[in-house]
DNA sequence: ATTCATTAATGTAATATAAACATTAGTTCA
DNA sequence: TGAACTAATGTTTATATTACATTAATGAAT
C-alpha cells in the first residue's frame, strides 16, 4: 500500500471524478482508475461505489477518507521534522509567541539564541491559544511562549518572565496613575477587550481585575491582536488592559498605566523531543 | 513511499541488523537494503547510520521510528474496521464488558442482538479501566459497557442498567445480612478488594462504603477480576465487595448481602461512527 | 429515435521498479 | 594473515505502472 495512492483517494473522495483527479495529481485517468482498483484489492474493501456516470464513496471509504486526513497530514509535519532533526543547526525551528512580548522578550530571547546558532533558521508565528497543544504536539510548532501552564503528560512547560497588567489610554484621556481609578470613573469608560478563551488564565485574570473593582465593563470591541487594539485605544475608540510589555513597542501616542496584576510567561515544549538543538536552545533559554 | 517500507523499516530499526531483517521479513538482504535506501532518498533523510559491520538509528531515524510505529499500528485498525463496516451484518463487532454483568445484562443484550443479526459475529473482550477510552477511540473495540460515564467530545456514554454493591461472603460466615454489618464487625474482617483505579467512579464508591462505616478495611489480597476473587472467598481467603450482578453467575459456596450502594453501567461508544450495523446495534440496546 | 458528449474501465506496449542471485569491499577477530 | 561477517551493488529477470487508444455504458440534446 502506497502513501501516493492514500493521496490520490483522498483528492477522488473529494472530486467524486476520475478524469478531474486525475488532472488535478498529473497522471492518467487510466492510470488512476487502476490505482485505487489497487488499493481497493490491497485493502480488501470497495472505497467507491462507481458505474459509467457516478463516482460515490461507500460507507468504508468515507471511513477511511476521514481517517486518512487527519494520518496522513500528520505524517507530513512528522516527515518534515525528521528533516529539520537532520538539519541540525542549519535546520529551523518555529516558535509561537504572543504578540505581546515582540518588543520584550522576544529580541533579547531570540538575540541569543541566534548568536549562539549563527546557521539556525527561526520562523516566529502566533497560534490561536485553543490551538497551542495541538500545533505543539503534532510538530507545527516547537516551542510554544503561553501566559498560561500547559503541562500535561506530553508537554512540558516552565515559567521564564513575569509581566504585568496595565490600563492603555490616549495620551488625552484624563486617566494619570492607579489613583484615577475608581468604580465610578471605570464604569464610564468603553473598553476594548481581548476574545475571552475560556480556561485561559490571563482572561482569568482580566475578569478578577474588573471583579476587584467591582465593574461590568461596557467591553464593545473585541480583537484577539493587541497591535490591533493599541491602535484602536490610540484612535480614541476606548481604553483596554494589556500586558505591559507592548509599552516596549514604544507607540506613540497612548499611555500605560500599570496595574498590580501579574501574568507569567511561559515556555512549553515537548517532553522527550529528539531535535538536539531544540534540546540545547531550550537551556539556552531557560538557563538565564 | 510505501507502508511495506516503513515496516520493513520499524522491524529493521529493532533488529538493527539487515540479514536477521531480511529473514523475518522474508526478502533477501539486497531488497531490504534498496528498500531502505528509497525510502531515506525519498524522505529526504537518513535514518541509519551504518558502515560495513554495525547498523545504527540516526536521531531522525529515532524520532521517526517511535512516530510511525504509532501511526501504522493505528493505521491497522482503521483499515480492520473499514472491512467490517463492508462486511456490515455478516462482519464482527466487538464489545468490552466488566466480568461482573456476564451472567445478568450480557446474555439478555445478546440474545436481542443476535436474534436482530443473526449473521453478525460479536466478540466480547475485557478492557482495563486505563485502556478503555483508547480502545474505542483508536476502533480496537467497538461498544464499552462501563461503570463510569466517559462522556467526551468524541465519546458518548449513556446509563444503561443500575446494580447494587453487595458484600460477598463464604456460606459458613456469621454475616447473614445488613444488620450484622458494624465497624466493629467489619474491623475484623480481612478484605479482598479490586485494584484501586484512580478517578473510577466504582474505586470511589467502594471508598465510600467503608468511610460510612468509618472503616479501614483491612485488604491484604487485590484483583481485577470478580472471578477470580469470588474463587478466594470461596476458599475462606476473606470477604469481598463486588456488584450485585454477580449473584447470577450462581457460585455455590458464597453468600451475598446486598448494600444500598448503586453503581450505574453505562454504555459507551463512538460519536459519528460510521458503521451501519453498529449504529443499528446501539439503537436496538439503549431502546429498550 | 438518434446522435453526441461524458466517463470509468481495459487491452496493449513501453517503461520503470523491485526482486533474487552472485559478488564485492570493508571490518573484526582469532 | 586468513576466516567470518555484513552492507552495498552489478546483473538479470520478473513484476508493476504508465500512457495511449479504445470500449462500453449512460444521459442529454435534437
Amino acid at each position: 500500500m502506497n502513501i501516493q495512492q492514500i493521496k490520490y483517494f483522498l483528492i477522488l473522495a473529494q472530486e467524486l471524478h476520475f478524469w478531474k483527479t486525475a488532472e488535478r495529481t498529473h497522471i492518467t485517468q487510466s492510470a488512476l482508475s487502476r490505482q485505487i482498483q489497487a488499493l481497493e484489492r490491497e485493502l480488501g474493501v470497495q472505497l467507491f461505489e462507481r458505474d459509467k456516470r457516478n463516482v460515490k464513496l461507500t460507507s468504508a471509504g468515507q471511513f477511511l477518507k476521514e481517517k486518512w486526513e487527519v494520518q496522513i497530514n500528520e505524517l507530513e509535519f512528522f516527515h518534515e521534522h525528521a528533516r529539520q532533526i537532520q538539519l541540525g543547526e542549519s535546520g529551523t525551528i518555529i516558535i509561537a509567541h504572543p504578540d505581546s512580548i515582540s518588543a520584550s522578550l522576544m529580541p533579547d530571547m531570540l538575540s541569543s539564541i541566534a548568536s549562539a546558532y549563527p546557521k539556525l533558521n527561526i520562523e516566529l508565528v502566533q497560534v490561536r491559544y485553543e490551538d497551542q497543544q495541538e500545533f505543539l504536539r503534532n510538530y507545527k510548532v516547537d516551542l510554544v511562549i503561553t501566559r498560561d501552564i500547559n503541562k500535561t503528560d506530553d508537554i512540558s512547560s516552565e515559567q521564564i518572565a513575569t509581566d504585568y497588567l496595565s490600563i492603555v489610554v490616549p495620551d488625552s484621556h484624563p486617566f494619570q496613575s492607579v489613583e484615577d481609578l475608581t468604580k465610578e470613573t471605570l464604569d464610564s469608560q468603553k473598553f476594548i477587550l481581548p476574545i475571552k478563551d475560556e480556561g485561559s488564565s490571563y482572561s482569568d485574570l482580566i475578569q478578577q481585575l474588573f471583579r476587584a473593582y467591582n465593574v461590568v465593563p461596557n467591553a464593545y470591541l473585541h480583537s484577539e491582536f493587541g497591535s490591533a487594539i493599541i491602535s484602536l485605544v490610540k484612535k480614541g475608540l476606548g481604553i483596554a488592559v494589556l500586558p505591559t510589555s507592548y509599552m516596549w513597542h514604544e507607540t506613540p501616542g497612548i499611555r500605560f498605566i500599570a496595574l498590580p496584576y501579574q501574568t507569567d510567561l511561559f515556555l512549553n515544549w515537548r517532553v522527550n523531543d529528539h531535535h538536539p538543538v531544540l534540546n540545547n536552545v531550550l537551556k539556552l533559554i531557560l538557563k538565564r
